[in-house]
RNA sequence: GCGGGGAUAGCCAAGCCAGGCCAAAGGCGCAGGACUUAAGAUCCUGUUACGUAGGUAUUCGCGGGUUCGAAUCCCGUUCCCCGCACCA
């Protein structure tokens, strides 16, 4: 045994566990780094080898950072409130708290075996009650403040009131869901009830009546971005729409200044691209058409007021609240049964019957508002609810939609924008010139739109109008495990908590499912009443609530004061680098912008952006193996015999296969099925063949680090991991060529010790091979960090130790600096070969070295020199030779009238340091 | 449909932004050899084709172009992956 990693690293992580080598204070006399991974849900399965890839990324980059002279922040917790433990909790009858528990403790021992360098002193927990104080307090803050669009920031809702209190609501410009104008004198007149409902309209946390996706499988309301499809995201169950009275946080207050930060920030384009169409915002107008035979005017939200001579019909949402009203007699049953079908159809239906056109005619008109011409209303639930008005003016020429709609109907197409053919198809595009359009014929697109919008303002029948796809976020969940709400209801009025009531603690239950009448679990518990005998809030907050701001807290997580101290968090600012999945781009981290928007906005965040740069790294892909079984038999073919039978291919586990070839006696005793299996071999071998797939379970083919760590130790995981492709890029997992780094780190051992494994560096001056090698790795390895490049890292740190193996190299000045190298991607081997040399000091400590651009360039050139672009021979020449002592060399040789065979060249191009290139 | 990222040798993957030591780093796999009683480990050599070799020819999805010179720049084209999408 040469290199014994698996006591060097248990030996090295005592060591930093009792030296809280790890331990990060603020130090003012040293800049700030903060790196930060997404907190994990610990989940029951335990970690599989691509949930440490993002950490150990991290890992690195945080260790070099500190050796670069930062003081960094790297810290670490667990998102720990969430469905699967409360669903085991429901099958079990146990504590989700308890089987949480046990879960962070294998995450914490798991994690511990990789050798992360994160200080655990500040770990987060959701489900602490210390640190949920803080998620309940902001819950508060949110609920007393409301968003002035002046401003552009959140208020106090005191200042509201007293807003209220001096002029009403009359020319307020708040983001708020009222429509009614109101006086101070009718604000002094109303009685407590009714200022709280006005004043609900306006908070960032509010209660309201809303349509939400209610997931009955799961017993709980979701956020638009845990529904996918029409089904739940977690667990895959339907989801169907419902009205529901909700806690929901007014996100949509800040869609401008989320959609403006992406552009201050340093993440993806395509993470930021998902985000913008998220937000989703447009700029069109809304215009009134008067509906005939009412005393109402239907309100649409368009982009395309250019078109609005185009607009031959109506659609509204069968969900509008107009359609009853209305719906003329005769039309009454027909419109009944489509509003009934459209309702009845879940989710999914209505998204996967896209391409079929339906819809039905109400009966009623609307008047074309400069025309003047009757429109017919139809419902269709291609218009929906919830978006823009919940109408629209079809413009069949110019949507492909209406397009459609049009056709099937037999409506009237007019071109208003010339350009396409209507005959064929609609004329989408927004260049070509008005027509058939009164007073905006003969412009342009942009000049029309412009024109009808003061047309339409003038006239006191439409407004420009920026409409967003972002909807508030509904903030309850009819759930148990989660953040209570700091809520009580006095005379059905929602009250915020006392501050000093907080934190509001999760209660005991008997069980963890809804009371027979329907209520979440919480109303099972005790005394769910404040002192004075008030209900409490019984729905508990979302998963993103506690993870929206745990980055602040890590700067200060035993605060139980304030969330973060001014200190803290003046010295700490914001997240330099996170690390983590693009799955959370349209929940967590568009939550965890607004959470911290708002947070900046009442003083407690110094940055207006919580996260600097981000990187997502790529999802590790497993890769299975397959036998082939002979069918009707339990007989085994291999693969490239398994054409000449009729076989099937079967998942077999991966940890019994190496380089696909299966070991047979493992195989055996996998599945007591399998316990007689016959195999029909090649070559003396079961080759098994492989597939790229979700690293699942079910496809038996989950790596576990925990066994890659005792094979090979955590080192080699630590750069394998990295090795295996560029950080980002999706890459499918694959055990073999692990060995190849297991290699490379034998081999740095090898370097500092002679033939009988005793520790040998010699304090010889090295020469200058050995500066060069040592040099030119230190620059490759600076630059690739730097750029997040940690695969041709890797790399290089081989080819730097193929180098010093092959010049013998055991010195002192060579092999110190190249622990430290290693040091970020391999820290145990390092801390002992660092310890080796003398040091006392933990090579975390350690400086991170310069290099020297002298000892890297070269005396001698060596000149490849091609002929007509085909490089023939290479000529060595001192590095300072001009063009013209190079090209007369060159032509003098030997070599060169071979190839001239007689002719002179026709041209001689020297490109001084690098290359000749004769022309014949 | 909109947006983003790709295609390099048996496999993974550098190189492309700043064209030239590029038959193309590194690793895996494979083949041969050294060491060993043997296995393992380690080391060396080879791994597009032909040739013992010097070398020669043909390659970086495909087709064209620019250039003394193209994996790299430009134009076109095919295929693959990943987001978003009845949003008016």
């Amino acid at each position: 045994m040469e290199y014994n990693f698996t006591s060097v690293e248990k030996k090295w992580q005592d060591f930093w566990r009792e030296n809280k080598t790890y331990k990060t204070e603020i130090d003012p006399d040293r800049p700030k780094y903060y790196v930060l991974d997404m907190f994990p849900y610990p989940s029951g399965a335990g970690l599989h080898v691509g949930h440490p890839l993002g950490y150990i990324a991290s890992d690195i980059y945080s260790r070099y950072k500190k050796q670069k002279g930062f003081n960094v922040l790297h810290p670490m917790g667990y998102d720990a409130y969430g469905l699967p433990a409360e669903q085991y909790a429901i099958q079990t009858g146990q504590h989700p708290a308890i089987t949480t528990e046990r879960n962070i403790q294998r995450y914490r021992e798991q994690l511990d075996k990789i050798g992360f360098s994160f200080d655990w002193d500040r770990e987060v927990r959701t489900c602490d009650p210390r640190y949920y104080k803080w998620t309940q307090w902001t819950f508060i803050q949110l609920f007393e403040h409301y968003f002035d669009r002046k401003e552009n920031k959140a208020r106090p809702v005191k200042d509201l009131i007293a807003r209220f209190e001096r002029s009403g609501n009359l020319g307020l410009e708040a983001a708020c869901d009222l429509q009614e104008e109101f006086t101070a004198v009718a604000w002094m007149k109303m009685t407590e009830k009714e200022k709280q409902d006005i004043l609900m309209k306006y908070r960032l946390a509010y209660l309201s009546d809303t349509m939400v996706n209610w997931c009955p499988r799961l017993g709980t309301v979701l956020a638009n971005d845990e529904v996918k499809e029409g089904f739940s995201v977690r667990g895959g169950y339907p989801v169907e729409k419902k009205t529901m009275k909700q806690w929901s946080l007014r996100i949509t207050a800040y869609a401008d200044r989320l959609l403006e930060g992406l552009d201050t920030i340093d993440w993806s384009e395509s993470l930021k691209e998902i985000q913008k169409n998220w937000i989703g915002r447009s700029e069109g107008a809304t215009i009134f058409f008067p509906v005939k035979g009412h005393e109402i005017a239907l309100e649409v939200f368009t982009t395309r007021p250019d078109t609005i001579f185009g607009s031959t019909f109506m659609v509204i949402a069968p969900e509008h609240e107009w359609v009853e009203k209305i719906t003329t007699p005769e039309f009454n049953n027909e419109v009944k049964a489509y509003v009934k079908k459209a309702s009845a159809r879940s989710e999914r239906e209505r998204l996967s019957e896209v391409k079929t056109v339906s819809g039905q005619f109400t009966g009623a008109y609307c008047e074309h508002p400069f025309t003047g011409d009757p429109l017919p209303i139809y419902i269709a639930d291609y218009v929906l609810a919830g978006y823009g008005t919940g109408a629209i003016m079809a413009v069949p020429a110019h949507d492909s939609r209406d397009y459609a709609f049009a056709k099937h109907f037999a409506l009237p197409i007019v071109e208003v924008v010339s350009g396409g053919n209507i005959e064929e198809e609609s004329y989408d595009a927004k260049e070509g010139t008005l027509v058939n359009s009164d007073f905006i014929n003969g412009m342009d697109v942009p000049t029309a739109i412009r024109t009808v919008n003061q047309r339409l303002e003038a006239k006191g029948i439409g407004k420009m109008r920026i409409n967003f796809r972002l909807r508030d976020a509904i903030f309850s969940r009819q759930r148990y495990w989660g953040e209570p709400f700091p809520v009580y209801y006095k005379d059905g009025i929602p009250y915020m908590m006392d501050e000093s009531m907080l934190p509001l603690e999760l209660p005991e239950v008997d069980k963890y499912l809804p009371t027979e009448s329907g209520e979440p679990p919480l109303a099972r518990a005790q005394n769910w009443k404040t002192e004075e005998g008030h209900p409490i809030e019984t729905n508990t907050m979302p998963g993103f609530a506690g993870s929206s701001a745990y980055y602040i807290r890590y700067m200060d997580p035993k605060n139980d004061r304030v969330l973060v101290s001014t200190e803290a968090i003046n010295y700490w600012q914001d997240v330099d680098l996170y690390i983590g999945g693009s799955e959370h781009a349209t929940g967590h981290l568009i939550y965890a912008r607004f959470w911290n928007k708002f947070l900046f906005d009442i003083g407690v965040s110094v940055k207006q952006e919580p996260f600097k740069k981000l990187i997502n790294q790529g999802m590790i892909q497993g890769r299975s193996n397959f036998v082939y079984r002979v069918k009707g038999s339990n007989k085994f073919v291999s693969y490239n015999l398994r054409k000449q039978y009729d076989t099937m291919p079967i998942h077999v586990d991966v940890n019994i296969v190496s380089h696909d070839v299966l070991d047979i006696e493992a195989f055996r005793n996998w599945n007591p099925e399998f316990k007689n299996a016959e195999f029909i071999l090649e070559d003396g071998k079961y080759i098994c063949g492989w597939e790229i797939e979700k690293m699942s379970k079910s496809f038996h083919n989950v790596v576990n680090p925990d066994d890659l760590i005792e094979k090979y130790g955590a080192d080699t995981l630590r750069l394998y991991e990295m090795f295996l492709g560029p950080l980002e890029q999706a890459k499918p997992w694959d055990t073999n060529g692990i060995e190849g780094v297991f290699r490379f780190i034998r081999k740095l051992w090898r370097l500092y010790h002679n033939r009988e494994n005793q520790f040998e560096v010699s304090d010889e001056k090295p020469n200058a091979d050995e500066l060069k090698v040592l040099h030119k790795t230190i620059k490759k390895v600076s630059e690739d960090i730097e750029r997040f490049s940690f695969n041709t890292a890797v790399s290089s740190f081989m080819i730097c130790v193929n180098e010093l193996s092959d010049l013998k190299c055991n010195k002192r000045e060579i092999l110190s600096p190249l622990a430290i190298l290693v040091s970020s991607f391999a820290p145990h081997i390092a801390e002992e070969l660092w310890a080796l040399m003398g040091n006392n000091e933990s090579v975390v400590n350690a400086q991170f070295p310069e290099w020297k651009e002298e000892y890297i360039a070269e005396d001698m050139v060596l000149y490849p020199v091609s002929f007509n672009g085909k490089t023939r021979f290479k000529v060595e020449l001192p590095a300072g030779s001009t063009p013209k002592e190079v090209e007369d060399a060159i032509l003098k040789m030997d070599d060169a009238q071979k190839w001239l065979q007689g002719k002179s060249p026709r041209k001689v191009i020297v490109v001084p340091g690098k290359i000749v290139n004769v022309v014949v």
